[in-house]
DNA sequence: GGGCAAATACTG
DNA sequence: CAGTAT
DNA sequence: GCCC
């Protein structure tokens, strides 16, 4: 087994590239470097979160972080092919500075009681490593601070916006909703340490998804085996038998079958049927491209092109963004690790810090990235300014990435002038999208930047951090409480179109500062943006 | 049998 | 406006 | 496809 590891950092991160091979060859362990993995083998992804750290590390955290190495590396025979942790900074010092409640001499054998935590994570317990010993309290609180909470509470910092712009009353009271129950924006989730422990049936769901995926209708027939897969990859044991899912939200009597002749043969019958037509396979392929969905990949097929192959020969078919996804598409399709979605967002904050360098600028890298994963499919960033006055024109950020090479294609073509939103508000939302490549790399990747105004900012920073379980659940949640939540606010829901401008209108001393603030205003517990993989967790 | 999140932006 | 995408 |  190898440990992969990669160092996401600012200014330091040779510096840690340096300790953290340091370490590793220390325990003789057989590392792949930076950011690399080796097909065909189990690897590990340590990443150490070096933003905004202080050069050098803090003792206890590298005792924690060796530990967590150690730990990794024992346990080769391990099935989970990923694991992550999140190091949070600024709490270790906090803690330091306001006196960590275990004090000082209880860091030194934090290690011990870390790996113990670990272990007791993977395992599915709350409270006692997996063989049964027990972790100290404020030990266990202290590690799932390390981990779960922190940096992500968002821009309490950064200066609030001016005017108020949400026509929702906060909640009077602070019930406590029974209903709970079924919202997995509820569910706690967890660290990405998680493994996904069901794969021999991830995998036999899959190709159901991918058949509902490349058909426009059967959206709610697709979006169940979608949830069944999240589902299944958030559980903390082995699912042996379908009798085990018989009580889970989102398993009823379909597939439950399926699981169950999953269980026993290795496969879904119907899983294998769907895919047996050749027009499927086609549509699945020439779908592959952005910019061709199901009706164009129909009517390509149509015309006799069953294949992106087939495609190249005959690009006087497709429009300008086709062409461009086409052209990109190799390189797209590739998962981008993650130490390189943090360094794309860099780049793009750099330049636009350079670019506006008295502007006080809040930039967030949000998609899987925010959410803790080892990679991504595309880049997703947002910014905003405290600046009423208005957003500088996301035109000139972009024609700067394009004068500095970083911008490869242009997907959309952002424009200055600003249309009226359904609220009647000018929405200052600007976005872009396109393809973009950092200096010294090979691979082209798809890249998403939006300015937001400031009022808007925790919501669109919501919205895109996501995952796709998680605000759909939220926003229905929202919805039965008579709320309408978006990525640029949160309105009545019951308002008619006639009325709409009218009550939007109306301003409410409503803040939403940051994230925090709508989940406060909703009612419920905050989660940090590693707990909002849904379904990539649930609770018993 | 209705609901399942939500609204905007761009292309042609 | 339909289709695609976020 | 699942839930109420």
């Amino acid at each position: 087994m190898k440990v992969a590891f990669f160092v996401q950092g600012r200014d330091v991160t040779a510096k840690y590239v340096a300790l953290a091979t340091k370490r590793l060859e220390a325990l003789e362990v057989d590392h792949a470097g930076t950011n690399v993995s080796a097909p065909g083998v189990t690897h590990v992804v340590a990443s150490l979160f070096a933003r905004e750290a202080p050069v050098g590390l803090d003792k206890d955290v590298q005792i924690v972080t060796l530990a967590w190495l150690q730990y990794v590396v024992s346990k080769q025979g391990h099935e989970p092919s990923e694991l992550t942790a999140e190091m949070d900074w600024r709490r270790c010092k906090a803690m330091q500075r306001n006196g960590a409640p275990d004090g000082e001499g209880q860091v030194k054998s934090a290690g011990a009681d870390f790996q113990a935590w670990v272990e007791m994570r993977l395992s599915g317990n709350t409270s006692t490593s997996a063989d049964g010993r027990r972790i100290p309290s404020r030990y266990l609180q202290r590690c799932n601070a390390f981990v779960l909470r922190g940096k992500y509470l968002g821009l309490a910092d950064f200066p609030p916006s001016e005017i108020p712009r949400h026509d929702a009353q906060p909640s009077k009271k602070r019930k406590r909703y029974d209903a709970h129950q079924g919202y997995a924006c509820f569910k706690s989730g967890t660290i990405a340490v998680q493994p996904n422990l069901n794969e021999h049936l991830t995998n036999a769901f899959q190709p159901l998804v991918d058949y509902y995926e490349i058909f426009n209708d059967e959206e709610w027939r697709k979006v169940s085996f979608k949830r069944v897969i999240d589902l299944l990859r958030s559980l903390k044991f082995k699912v042996t038998s379908a009798d085990q899912l018989r009580s889970y939200r989102g398993i009823g009597p379909k597939v439950f079958a399926m699981i169950d002749e999953a269980l026993r043969t290795g496969y879904i019958t119907r899983a294998k049927e769907v895919w047996k037509s050749d027009a499927a396979v086609s549509l699945r392929d020439l779908q592959r491209v952005h910019g061709i969905g199901a009706t164009v990949a129909r009517d390509l097929h149509k015309r006799g092109i069953r294949s992106v192959a087939e495609l190249r020969e005959h690009k006087e078919l497709l429009n300008s963004v086709q062409l461009i996804g086409l052209e990109y598409l190799d390189d797209i399709e590739q998962r981008i690790p993650r130490a390189e979605t943090g360094a794309i967002g860099k780049f793009v904050e750099d330049t636009a810090r350079a670019l506006w360098p008295s502007k006080a600028l809040a930039v967030e890298t949000c998609g899987s990235y925010r959410r803790g994963k080892s990679s991504s499919g595309d880049v997703d960033v947002i910014l905003t300014t405290p600046d009423q006055a208005g957003c500088p024109p996301l035109a000139d950020l972009i024609a700067e990435l394009h004068a500095r090479k970083f911008i490869a294609a242009d997907l959309t073509q952002p424009k200055d002038q600003l249309p009226v939103n359904r609220q009647g508000q000018v929405a200052r939302k600007q976005t872009y999208m396109g393809i973009c490549k950092l200096p010294g790399y090979k691979v082209h990747r798809r890249l998403d930047v939006k300015f937001y105004p400031r009022e808007q900012f925790p919501f669109a920073l919501l919205y895109f951090t996501g995952n796709d379980h998680f605000n759909r659940s939220m926003r229905n949640f929202a919805k039965r409480k008579g709320w309408s939540m978006s990525d640029e606010g949160i309105f009545s829901a019951q308002r008619q179109r006639s009325e709409r401008i009218a009550k939007a209108s109306r301003p409410v001393d409503t803040h939403f500062r940051t994230e925090k603030d709508v989940f406060d205003w909703l009612g419920f517990p905050y989660k940090h943006p590693t707990e909002r993989n849904c379904y990539d967790v649930t609770f018993a």
